[in-house]
DNA sequence: AATGAATGAGGGTTCATTCAT
DNA sequence: CATGAATGAACCCTCATTCAT
């Protein structure tokens, strides 16, 4: 969570000697994949090089290939990283027992997927970074589809269930949630390449159409 | 397969005697965007170097050099080139007064858009292939978002026809164009990145369901 | 001495449309001869490229090589153009039977060699810019050492009847002459190199003292 | 052979493993600038590559442009390296108190701009190599210039010391020591590109000349 | 566990040269 | 004779990886 506070204790008791910090592993691949995440924001994933990582992380390159052994390696794992992040964000919502209310429920999906959290310029990037190279990176491609699986049978299960309990009628809840996933992704996409032309707040209320139209007694 | 058609001729008559062909500037040009296309379909954009693509076409480095003056360049073509042949494509159907039943011409832009032509796999991903370096590379974006902003409007124009014309009330035709562009767009990335998951035909289906909901008189 | 005169006749009779000129073999040699000149004055001898001297030229590249076989022999006889060219007119000076009175063949000597004609930056520059390879190219060293010898020998022989006629003693022609064209190298190296501290003015002033001080009577 | 000692140390004393040696970073940049003398003096700055240079060095390629960025930095350090060099040696001289005699000191100053030090074939290929290119490139012309302006005025003082000792009449200083600067370029020069017409030892004859003429009194 | 100097394969680009027109 | 599109070797430089410290 608090990624770059080590910063702070770097003030060495020695005057300005650059130290060599210990850490336990976990932090250190944490500490890693933030600055990744940072810099394919920032730079794009083609031109993240093992210098900039590791010079916004404030490592040397040594350390990052001791916890990740190559950049290849490190990328998959900042992907996979993202991926879960946002995936298990949603699935937590979803099954979420502590909003009995199924409509708030998807309100409350709808704000994690378009709020604040998720469509950081950052996080997009990095996504669609990934994409970007999934048509020719069977690795990539694994990951997402993996935990994507996941979250539209979820997704398939909460919709079926509104269903059921809005006694709405012709209305696919599979075919539904493959739509509702395609939109979000595609607003994303929006948001990322032509933010002059689409802003958060539209990008929401698009959503919202959507899943009024089809379950109106849902959402307001 | 072949979808670039201009490069079959190359096969020359003789065995493999490299000769010199001296060529238009302009089906040069195309030659190495072909290339370039089907270099980053099969090997990813960050991947792609200019060997690789020159090999492809069948050329010399030079040759791409001479006539695009930097690997920078020829990728901007490359992406201008495809955007403008999506878009393009669109906008011919929107406005199409060849079919002048507006249902039929929804049908049509549907086909066109998750049909043969743009759903191969190669044209995807070159597509999300720049989406993912347009967050760092604002010349990619203005590519992107300047033809993107009049086929929105186009959309928009066609929705709002199609509101008066079945007299819908309660639609607004922007934020109903935006939805479906970004539903699309989701499309394409599911049927890139998740294959397995959605098949063209899932995908097509889906988007017509979204196209029905709104307008329930003209799709049937 | 005008050297640059075949551009006048450039200006076709036809419209603009870019002929292909046919000339007599030795008006492209000293055309193209004339733009490596201007071409290493402008970019440095390292610089130069077959490109830049055919377009300063308005010829082809293929025409370069069509009268030059390759870029070695192209520079190879600009470079013996240049000496030529500098050296016969010392030498005529020196000979010149046209200035009887020797202290004036020494003035004219001497406003040949920092005058107008020869200190124009551009054939210093070249002069300099293939002094500056000599140590590496026997072929360069070779040209100029075959015309410098000549051009010495004459020295020689001016300053020893200088001599003779003045009844100058203890002077030593031979050596005095190695020291005045070392003299005159050095000066123009200080022009070409730090010309706001060495102006062409006090160069032919330290020049001429040079002089006055080996042949007093001679030089007022 | 071996004016750049640094150098003799490479050769390890196991037989040819090549191990990675690290060393501090002046070290490196000395080797680098010693190995780029050496190249530019055999094969002419034009031709020097950094393959070149690096393997004179023994080192890889990487490591040049890690000490020095790019060839250009290189190239225009190494020419910093023998301006500076050349001309701390010649100021030492007229400065130095060491040699209380003016004479005999003028003595010296001619020694070490005509003796083994400075006349090696290396250094002096290095010197007009980048007055070749001067012309062209105004950061050479600065480096040049700015350390000879001290130089020529270290000599203007000496000169006039001697003046004002001798009691030399109608002499000027300056005007003398300009001659003189361009009379060992010149000598320089000649040494570099006909060898075989001035020898070591007649180039230190005539500037003796040169400066027995001036100052009777103070040369022998 | 951590560092960063050193490495060198591989990238983009330039440019002398060739040759079909 | 003249052209300039085409070629590809060779350049400079970057950067993932290694390893002595």
């Amino acid at each position: 969570m608090t990624d770059v506070p080590s910063a702070a204790a770097e003030v060495s008791t020695d005057a300005n000697t650059k130290r060599r910090q210990i850490r336990p592993k976990a932090e250190r691949r944490r500490q890693l994949i933030d600055a990744t995440i940072r810099c394919i924001a920032r730079h794009g994933l083609s031109s993240v090089t093992m210098q900039m990582v590791t010079r916004e992380a404030g490592l040397s390159v040594g350390t990052a290939n001791l916890h990740f052994e190559s950049k290849d390696n490190l990328l998959r794992e900042t992907l996979r990283f993202v991926a879960e992040e946002y995936h298990h964000g949603q699935i937590k919502i979803m099954e979420g027992s502590d909003i009995p209310d199924l409509g708030k429920r998807l309100d409350a999906l709808l704000d994690f997927q378009l709020g604040r959290g998720v469509t950081q310029r950052q996080k997009m990037s990095v996504w669609f970074a990934y994409y970007g190279e999934a048509g020719a990176r069977p690795v990539y491609q694994k990951i997402v589809s993996t935990v994507d699986r996941l979250a539209a049978q979820k997704l398939e299960v909460l919709f079926a269930s509104i269903v059921l309990e809005g006694g709405y009628s012709g209305v696919n809840a599979r075919e539904l949630a493959t739509g509702y996933s395609a939109l979000i992704d595609g607003l994303h996409l929006g948001l990322l390449v032509t933010p002059r032309e689409l802003s958060k707040r539209r990008a929401r209320s698009v959503a919202r159409d959507f899943l009024r139209r089809a379950f109106p007694q849902h959402i307001s």
